[in-house]
RNA sequence: GCCCCUGUCGUCUAGCCAGGCCUAGGACAUCGCCCUUUCAAGGCGGCAACACGGGUUCGAAUCCCGUCGGGGGCGCCA
């Protein structure tokens, strides 16, 4: 490879599923390279499985790259100079480079049914071998096979591999690595219906669309060798390769449904931020030099590096994912926690149809408050509930035991009469009321505050009252689909509930 | 079964290539303390790992071999 060349890669999936974050990951690494190195990202999709490809899918995919932040140069949806970047309007292309292969009797028509190579393969797997194609076909004469063909027989065409030798190739992050060519039989280029097998369409794509580095999932390390060899039939120069270990779930399996969410659109659901997720997938399997944890997508790129990828497994961790949410959503500004919130907050018919000034100024302070204790958007819902449910008849029996003691009586007495001549509160009145309350009572700490928390909310958890009892106050003199209590309202109650 | 990759705290990892700076560092989780006159957040601290066995070496987490464990592949799927 030309050093001097301007670095090409390319994230290729197959649209046959939604976005999982495994590959997210594979696609972030090659983005994060490609804007390290000011080279190029291509999105090239891979819909030659016709029974399992689906439009809805590839749209899916698309949105989920977008939403998590990757944009590519190259595209099926933005064009490009290496065009057409969807497998299945480049047919004439796999044919072209298969016609010549066959010229050049380096591929051969294979005549053999699915059904009788399946059964070899079987035979094979039972006697503990490798399963090989016998090479069945390979010395069907040219002429014989080109007429079976114009006779409208199935074939497929199968590359001719050298039987013995190696391949070895330097893997970006395993070093070098080596394959003995028995263990390799004629792979398929083109199947019997047309279309192209995998090991062969890659290699076409590749090459043509100037790819650099191929940066992929380790399931591919035992493809490469055959990709090479077709590179070597071309007589064209592979790329570079970089084989990312697999993402697994906590039991050490292939993460998968079983795991929780895996697909980048379930995250966006969820509630996480797609920064945070970005940041996740970038740390499972790489490094950065001084140990920095949380990092935007640009600082990402800056630190980014390839010989810095580990080369062992990682299991996803939602523990650590849940603590970069929260490091992300602290960094935002009210204004975008409150964008960002919005969908969930409506999810949960909270809001009125219109949100004026005031509600929005309003909401922007309850987020800031929110946001602290939560480790999804999704979570927010049910502590934004809490303005606005106030059922003493359905406390727990903790919160019954808390107000029921003889100073809780005390203090919530006491409280009532401060909020009787006090009126509306702001975050100054409470602290002093507080103090009041305290002098009176002489009762501090949680027996001081735990009455007041239960009095004012049912609950015996939740937001600081101090940050609690303004919003309320405030909130409560805006119009909801529910109504906000205000304090003393809810003390009435509370006094009601005593009696 | 065969081929390939891989193995540092529960988890993600630093260190390994250029052996001593490692009584192995950080982060998440966990536990304890402090702070806030509650919870959470935050601050501080604790617990916790070089898979095992052989070499090489004055010296090995680092180099070599083997064993065991984990993963991937073995398709007319990608």
């Amino acid at each position: 490879m030309n050093k001097m060349s301007k670095v090409r890669v390319r994230f290729a999936p197959s649209p046959t599923g939604y976005l999982h974050v495994g590959n997210a990951r594979t696609a972030l690494f090659n983005w994060l390279f490609a804007r390290q190195k000011k080279g190029v990202f291509i999105l090239r999709v891979e819909d030659t499985d016709i029974e399992r490809s689906r439009p809805e899918y590839y749209e899916r995919l698309l949105s989920d790259l977008r939403w998590l932040g990757l944009d590519w140069d190259e595209g099926p949806d933005v064009g490009g100079a290496y065009g057409p970047y969807l497998q299945s309007q480049r047919m004439d292309l796999y044919h072209r480079y298969g016609q010549q292969l066959l010229a050049e009797r380096k591929a051969y028509y294979c005549f053999c049914s699915p059904e009788e190579l399946e059964i070899a393969r079987q035979g094979a797997l039972a006697a503990g071998k490798m399963p090989i194609y016998s090479g069945r076909c390979r010395n069907i004469s040219p002429e014989e096979a080109a007429a079976r063909v114009a006779r409208g027989e199935k074939a497929a065409v199968r590359l001719r591999t050298p039987n013995q030798g190696e391949i070895v190739f330097n893997d970006l992050v395993r070093g070098n690595l080596c394959f003995q060519l028995e263990v390799i039989g004629d792979p398929i280029l083109i199947r019997s219906n047309g279309m192209p097998a995998y090991n062969y369409a890659v290699v076409i794509d590749d090459h043509l669309m100037a790819v650099t580095h191929v940066i992929r999932g380790e399931d591919h390390i035992s493809n490469t060798p055959r990709q090479i060899l077709v590179y070597q039939a071309l007589g064209w120069e592979a790329p570079q390769f970089a084989h990312l270990a697999m993402v697994m779930g906590e039991d050490n399996t292939r993460l998968s449904k079983r795991h929780g969410a895996t697909s980048v659109d379930q995250f966006a659901q969820d509630g996480f931020l797609p920064e945070a997720l970005f940041n996740y997938l970038a740390l499972l399997g790489w490094s950065p030099p001084e140990g920095q944890e949380v990092l935007e997508p640009e600082e990402l790129v800056k630190l980014f590096d390839l010989t810095r990828v580990s080369r062992s497994a990682a299991i996803f961790d939602y523990q650590k994912l849940y603590w970069l949410n929260r490091q992300h959503l602290k960094r935002l500004s009210s204004r975008e926690k409150l964008e960002k919130a919005l969908p969930f907050l409506r999810q949960a018919g909270l809001l009125p149809e219109k949100l004026t000034a005031d509600h929005q100024a309003w909401l922007e302070r309850a987020l800031e408050a929110l946001v602290e204790g939560v480790d999804k958007l999704s979570d927010l819902a049910a502590q934004f509930e809490l303005f606005f449910t106030f059922r003493l008849d359905q406390m727990d029996e903790e919160a019954q035991a808390i107000l029921k003691e003889e100073s809780a009586k005390k203090v919530i007495q006491a409280l009532g009469e401060e909020i009787d001549q006090q009126g509306r509160l702001n975050f100054n009145d409470f602290a002093a009321i507080v103090q009041r309350v305290r002098q009176k009572t002489g009762l501090k700490g949680r027996a001081l505050f735990h009455p007041i928390r239960v009095a004012l909310t049912g609950q015996t958890s939740g937001l600081e009252l101090d940050k609690f009892i303004p919003l309320i106050e405030e909130g409560a003199t805006l119009s909801w689909p529910r109504p906000m209590l205000s304090c003393q309202a809810r003390l009435n109650l509370a006094q009601e509930w005593l009696r």
